[in-house]
This record gives structure tokens, C-alpha cells and sequence, in this order.
DNA sequence: CAGGCCGTGCTTTTT
DNA sequence: GCACGGCCTG
């Protein structure tokens, strides 16, 4: 065990050798947080504190996942409990499900399936979804719920017409959903926490045994914690408040999905016996990194007073780059990065690109495709998010949870069995009426109204097979899933299928076989469905990101917290977009903070070399603007560049290009081949380019080797027509079909031969 | 039941 | 200007 303290700055070993009582450390970008929560850690169960006691509460589950790996390096097997607010809640509430209604088998809805909820609750109260959209009345419940008001409280609040049309909206769906929700067994995401909640607020008791188990908490990014985060946090924290929260307000960039800044500015409000520990030394930046980032978050009110020190060198001026428009500066951006790289002065792993909304994103992959500049994005459809992986943790969820709405109208027609909407509806309807759960209603198929003989033996069947699958429980997961995919014959429709996509779907449902089986070996006799379905609903985006993949690294700016580049490169900091234009709307101060606030994370990023760009114009909704200089520009230091290049293509031509290229290789998947030729480009592009009346090198001919998205290879067999009319004669190799396509609309792709 | 057409609206994202 | 969702038709 390592108590040494030799190693750490004043401040951070105070903080580490506090024990008892609350403690708030504010921790600067860089200034080794992490370190210091987990050698506190460390330091707490050197000093007797037994490990069972502590619990570290974290946002994400890579922190939690990078925190438990390091307190078990520290402290091997010690039984400290690491977890995300998510996941600690789930498992409280597994426990204590009666208290708030629900069953211990309940499960965890994800968006999607909250989504499909709520259109089918607003279809029950007649609403129409085009002009109340799901998606914004979800952010409405989200938000009341990230407040802790119930449904029956914003029922009672909005009652009567009082409110606006979306309050009184949100006033009928909200209890309509939680009926929903309740009558599913489920909860979705900010149920975790809300239920949690409310269970510690109104059983006094139940808090106080929590509240003595959990005697040492610590809160990691806690000017990130919501209303509800916060309650609970607190009430964790009364007869023992041995509350240790470590953050940064200046790194609050959650404000819209209801983080609440003002809990980390009023700690020592709610807990004046508290100790405030400053972390002010940064080990990442170079001076002129610091200060430009210091001089910017000055501007901000909402904080507390901290500094930025460093032993570090000066290093190279803050740069912002100016130019024409975003094709230079995407441009420019590549060129920039191709060439320190070539002088051997950076690789590509050193570079991250950030910038403000994912649209901006598009010109730069195009641009580094050009330059032959290897890239990731972060972002990315997550594993779990992916339909056919849904659709297996469905089954695993109906199994589980027979009352699962949301997993029965997900798989009942996955595969396809011939029961569509007319029929499920009529079964809904029924199972409604008779206060069924819908697996019961389906074993009772016959007995609803109007439901076609096929129907009905259909419902039969599934009913079947799920309560089979039910008592099958008790075995592994891994043979769970072969059994649901066996039985289902889910996969059957793509085996052996050409089409690359299907490949891949089939090879999603094999990992997640594999997941299963992992899990199975980690949890040996301790397996469970229950545990296995936590954590694949809990879980995020896989870690796409590869440090070491010698990539350059594209993300928002919202996803590069925490994390460090030697070299940042900050686009389109321009007023509309950094400060965006939504934050500016409004004239409400905090937003223009919390987007000052952005930037400040994004520029501490930054290592050695920090680059912002701005441009002369921009294409914004689609026009496009002239640009004027952000207001965080005149906030900062910084050296001017201007960066006129040329000697560029003009734009159509770059786009042509990006566009074949982006056809041949998806965004963001796997290693650019650069021995492939590339794609010309499609046929559209080539007719828009006659079009416009410049000379195309080669138009469609007989014999050419060309690419549809949907029948693949093939060749041209004959052409016809001009301008618009030109059509195209094609013979697929795969299928021998020959079809006419019209040039002009066709998503036909010459090969390069 | 898929595919095409039209209308809309448009940060940021985790769990 | 583009992408997505809903609706309609072959």
C-alpha cells in the first residue's frame, strides 16, 4: 500500500490526508484529480476506515471503470465500492423496489424504448405526434424528473390550464407515462435516480441505515451532479457527512441536461464544517496555454476564485487562425497536420481536432480523407444502441421482466411473424382492458376480439417461448442467448448473406454472445440475468477511442473532458457557434458562461499547442453568413494568423471528391486504405457538374466497371440520352440483373480501374 | 413492406 | 442544405 506522500504537491496531500468531515476539492484542468481521490482512498483505509464503508460515486462508467482500476492497484481486493450514480441506484432500487411500486425484476428503458413509449401513450390520449413532438416532451419529463417533480406534482402544478401548451401536455403525458412505466415493471434512465431519491427522502429509516453503511462518500465532476444527484448525495451525507466532492466549477459544461453549478459553488454553504482544498498546480499545459485559458474564464461570474500555475514552459503563443471560409480552414487544418507530421515533429496520435456542434465535423473528415490524414470520430452509434443487439437484450428482458411493454412491442415482430401493428394493436387494446401484462394477453390471444387465426397462433407460440425462456433463467447467459437466437431463428436471415451490412448485424449478435459468455466466466456461479442486463442497459458507448492508434482525433468539445492532447485544434470559434447561437437567444448570462465555459475546457486540453480557427464565412442552416468574431476571441491571448491559401481546388471540385471518398469509406470505421483506388464519384455529381458547365473528364460508357449501394458491382452495358435524360445500362455481377438507371438521379459510383 | 416523396427543424450527451 | 420521420403507394 502506498502512503508515501513524497510525491505530492502541499495542497493535493492535503486532500488526501483529510478523513473525516466534508471536504471540497477544487480541482484545477491537469491537476491530477484523479490521483489525489484515489490515493485519498488509499490513505482513508490506511487509516482504519473499513473499505465496505466507502462508496465512490462517478458519471460516466469509463471513470468509474479507470477508478476502480486504480484504488485495486493501490489497495488489492479491497471491497471499496466504485460506481456510477446510474448503477448505484439501480442496485438500491433492485433492493428496495417495493418501496417505490415496483418489482425487483424491473428493467431499464433506454431512449429508444422510452421514445416508443411515449408515441404509444400519446397515441392513447389522442395526441399528435407531428405537432407535439415525443422528442421534446421526453426533454420535458427528463427535466421535471432531473428536478424531482413527480408526475403527480406537475399534474397538480400544470392543472386547470395554468402553464403554456406544452406544460399542459407534459401534464397529461407525464402520469400517463409513469402509468406506463409502472405497469411495465420499468423504469428509464432518470427513474434511477428520481426513485432513489424520493425512497431515501420519505423513509427516514431506510436513510439512516444507508446513510451509516456509506459512512465515507466521495463525489467525482460534482458541478455536474443534478437536483436529484444532489439529494441523494446529501442524504447519504447527514449523520456522517464524510462527504469528499472533488470538481471544477469552471468545467461545468452540463447545464442543459440539469446540472446544477450552484451545488459545488454552495458546499460550504450546506456544509460549513467543510474543508476547501484547492488544486491549482497544472501538470499538462505550457504557460501560454494557461494564461490565454485564465484570461478567458476570468470573464465568468458563476465561480470560484482559483488560479492556474505551472512549472511548465512557456511554449509556443495560443494561435488563431483565420481564414476565407470553412474549406480553407478544413483545408488548412489537414495540410497543417500532414505537415508536422511529415517534418517529424508530431504524429498523428499527438493531434485532436475539436469543435462546438457534430455538423462541423463533416468538411474536416473530408479534408484529412484528401490529405491522406488517418482520423477517429468520437461519437459513433454505441454497441448496445445497435437494432439488432436491442432486440436480443429484449428477449433477455422479456425473460426477465414479463412485463416488459417496451421489450414485447420491440421483439414481437422480430423476427417477422406476421404480427403487425393491426394485430398488436388489437392485443394491446385488450391487454388494457383486462389489466393484463402483454406476454399474458398474447398466451390469451384467443380471447381477443377480431384477432386473425394466424394471429392468434402466433401470439400463442411467442407467449410460449418466452415463459420457456422465463425458466431457463437459471443457466448461463451465454446459453440463454443461443437458446432465444436458436429458437427465434433470429440470425437466419442473414446467414450467408452477400450484403455487408447483414455481415455485420450478424456479427453484432455474435459479440454480444461473447459478452455473454465473458460475463458468465467473470460472475462464475455469482451469474445473472439481472446482472447482465444492468450492466449492458447501463452501459455507454464502448471506449471507441484508441489513444495509440496513431489517428488524428475528432470530437465535440463537450466529449473531450477529461481528456489530453500535445496538440488542440479548436474550429469555428465564431459568435453563433462558440458562443453558439441558442446560448445568445435567450440574453441569459449563465448560458453564455457555461459556452465560455466550454471553451475553457477545450483550450486546457491543449498540451504544448493550441490552434483556434475562425473564418470569413460559413454556411449556417444552410445559407450562407458572413461571420463575426467571437466574443471569447477579444477575452483571450492569442496570436493572429492568416491563412489565405489558393492554391486549394475550388470548392465543387473538393466536394466531389469528399463526397466519392465518404461513399467509399464510412466516417470514423476502421483504418483509411489508401493502396484502394478511390471512388470517383457518383453519377449525380457527375451530371451536376455538366450541369453547372464544367468539363467533366469522363462521363458514364459502355464497359465501365461501376458501384450501386443496393446491387454492387456491375457494368456498363449501354448509354442513352443527354443532360437529364442520360441513362445508364447496368449488369450486376452478383444477381446477373441488368437495370436502367437515369444518370443524374442514380447513386451509381464509377470504380477506378 | 419497402421505397420514395414531402415537410420540418436544426446544440451539446450520459446513463 | 441536409437528415430524419411520417405518410403514401407499388
Amino acid at each position: 500500500m502506498n502512503n508515501d506522500v513524497d510525491d505530492l504537491t502541499p495542497s493535493q496531500r492535503q486532500a488526501v490526508e483529510h478523513v473525516d468531515g466534508p471536504l471540497l476539492v477544487l480541482a484545477g484542468p491537469g491537476s491530477g484529480k484523479t490521483r489525489v481521490v484515489t490515493r485519498r482512498i488509499a490513505h482513508l483505509v490506511g487509516s482504519g476506515v473499513p473499505p465496505r464503508e466507502i462508496l465512490a460515486i462517478t458519471f460516466t462508467n469509463k471513470a468509474a471503470g479507470e477508478m476502480a482500476e486504480r484504488v485495486e492497484a493501490v489497495l488489492p481486493a479491497a471491497r471499496v465500492w466504485v460506481s456510477t450514480f446510474h448503477r448505484f441506484c439501480a442496485r438500491l432500487l433492485r433492493r428496495h423496489a417495493a418501496v417505490v411500486g415496483l418489482q425487483s425484476n424491473y428493467t431499464i428503458l433506454d431512449t429508444g424504448d422510452q421514445r416508443a413509449a411515449l408515441r404509444r401513450v400519446m397515441h392513447a390520449l389522442d395526441l399528435d405526434p407531428v405537432h407535439y413532438s415525443p422528442n421534446r416532451l421526453a426533454w420535458h419529463i427528463s427535466t421535471a424528473k432531473n428536478d424531482l417533480i413527480t408526475a403527480e406534482a406537475f399534474a397538480r402544478r400544470y392543472a386547470d390550464g395554468i402553464g403554456d401548451h406544452w406544460q399542459a401536455t407534459v401534464a397529461r403525458v407525464y402520469p400517463a407515462y409513469q402509468q406506463w412505466l409502472l405497469d411495465s415493471n420499468a423504469v428509464d434512465f432518470d427513474d434511477l435516480l428520481m426513485h432513489v431519491a424520493a425512497m431515501l427522502a420519505e423513509h427516514e429509516e431506510l436513510r439512516g441505515q444507508l446513510d451509516e453503511r456509506f459512512r465515507y462518500v466521495l463525489v467525482d465532476e460534482y458541478q455536474d451532479t443534478n437536483s436529484a444527484q444532489y439529494q441523494i448525495v446529501r442524504a447519504l451525507s447527514q449523520r456522517h457527512p464524510n462527504l469528499c466532492v472533488t470538481g471544477d466549477p469552471d468545467q461545468s459544461i452540463y447545464g442543459w441536461r440539469g446540472a446544477r453549478i450552484a451545488n459545488i459553488l454552495r458546499f460550504e454553504q450546506d456544509y460549513p464544517a467543510a474543508r476547501v482544498v484547492r488544486l491549482e498546480d497544472n501538470f499538462r499545459s505550457t504557460q501560454a496555454i494557461l494564461r490565454s485559458a485564465d484570461a478567458l474564464i476570468a470573464h465568468n461570474t458563476q465561480r470560484k476564485a482559483k488560479r492556474l500555475i505551472t512549472d511548465n514552459a512557456e511554449g509556443a503563443a495560443v494561435q488563431l487562425l483565420r481564414f476565407p471560409d470553412s474549406h480553407h480552414e478544413a483545408e488548412g487544418i489537414a495540410r497543417k497536420i500532414g505537415e508536422m507530421v511529415e517534418s517529424g515533429e508530431r504524429t498523428y496520435n499527438d493531434v485532436a481536432i475539436f469543435y462546438r456542434v457534430n455538423s462541423l465535423s463533416r468538411q474536416l473528415k473530408h479534408a484529412l480523407r484528401r490529405h491522406r490524414v488517418p482520423f477517429q470520430v468520437a461519437a459513433g452509434v454505441a454497441f448496445y444502441d445497435r437494432a439488432e443487439v436491442k432486440d436480443m437484450l429484449g428477449y433477455l428482458r422479456l425473460a426477465y421482466n414479463p412485463a416488459d411493454r417496451a421489450a414485447f412491442l420491440r421483439v414481437i415482430n422480430s423476427p417477422l411473424r406476421g404480427l403487425g401493428k393491426t394485430s398488436q394493436d388489437r392485443l394491446v387494446a385488450w391487454a388494457q382492458r383486462e389489466g393484463l401484462d402483454f406476454i399474458a394477453a398474447a398466451r390469451r390471444a384467443k380471447e381477443v376480439p377480431k384477432l386473425s387465426k394466424r394471429a392468434i397462433s402466433g401470439f400463442g407460440k411467442f407467449a410460449r417461448m418466452i415463459d420457456d425462456l422465463s425458466l431457463a433463467d437459471a443457466g448461463s447467459i451465454e446459453n440463454l442467448l443461443t437458446s432465444i437466437i436458436e429458437r427465434t431463428a433470429y440470425t437466419k436471415r442473414w446467414e450467408g448473406s452477400p450484403v455487408e451490412k447483414e455481415q455485420q448485424q450478424l456479427a453484432n449478435v455474435q459479440e454480444l454472445v461473447a459478452a455473454a459468455k465473458q460475463f458468465d466466466t467473470t460472475f462464475g456461479d455469482e451469474t445473472s440475468l439481472e446482472g447482465f442486463l444492468e450492466q449492458a442497459c447501463l452501459a455507454g458507448e464502448t471506449d471507441s477511442l484508441d489513444d495509440s492508434s496513431g489517428q488524428v482525433t475528432l470530437m465535440t468539445l463537450h466529449a473531450a473532458k477529461g481528456l489530453e492532447f500535445p496538440v488542440v485544434v479548436i474550429v469555428g470559434v465564431e459568435e453563433g457557434l462558440l458562443p453558439h447561437e441558442r446560448s445568445l437567444r435567450e440574453n441569459d448570462p449563465s448560458e453564455i458562461e457555461e459556452e465560455r465555459r466550454l471553451l475553457f475546457v477545450g483550450m486546457t486540453r491543449a498540451q504544448h499547442h493550441l490552434m483556434l480557427t475562425e473564418t470569413g464565412r460559413r454556411a449556417m442552416h444552410g445559407r450562407d453568413v458572413m461571420t463575426i468574431r467571437s466574443l471569447f476571441i477579444q477575452e483571450i491571448e492569442c496570436e493572429t494568423v492568416e491563412c489565405d491559401e489558393d492554391s486549394i481546388l475550388p470548392e465543387w471540385q473538393q466536394e466531389q471528391i469528399a463526397e466519392s471518398l465518404s461513399q467509399h469509406r464510412p466516417a470514423g470505421e476502421g483504418p483509411i486504405e489508401f493502396d484502394r483506388k478511390p471512388l470517383l464519384m457518383t453519377a449525380a455529381d457527375l451530371m451536376n457538374g455538366t450541369k453547372k458547365g464544367i468539363e467533366i473528364p469522363q462521363g458514364f460508357r459502355a464497359g465501365m466497371l461501376v458501384r450501386h449501394p443496393r446491387y454492387g458491382r456491375g457494368t456498363v452495358t449501354l448509354t442513352d440520352g443527354f443532360g437529364a435524360r442520360r441513362t445508364v445500362t447496368v449488369r450486376f455481377e452478383e444477381s446477373d440483373l441488368t437495370k436502367t438507371f437515369h444518370a443524374a438521379k442514380s447513386p451509381l459510383q464509377p470504380i477506378g480501374t
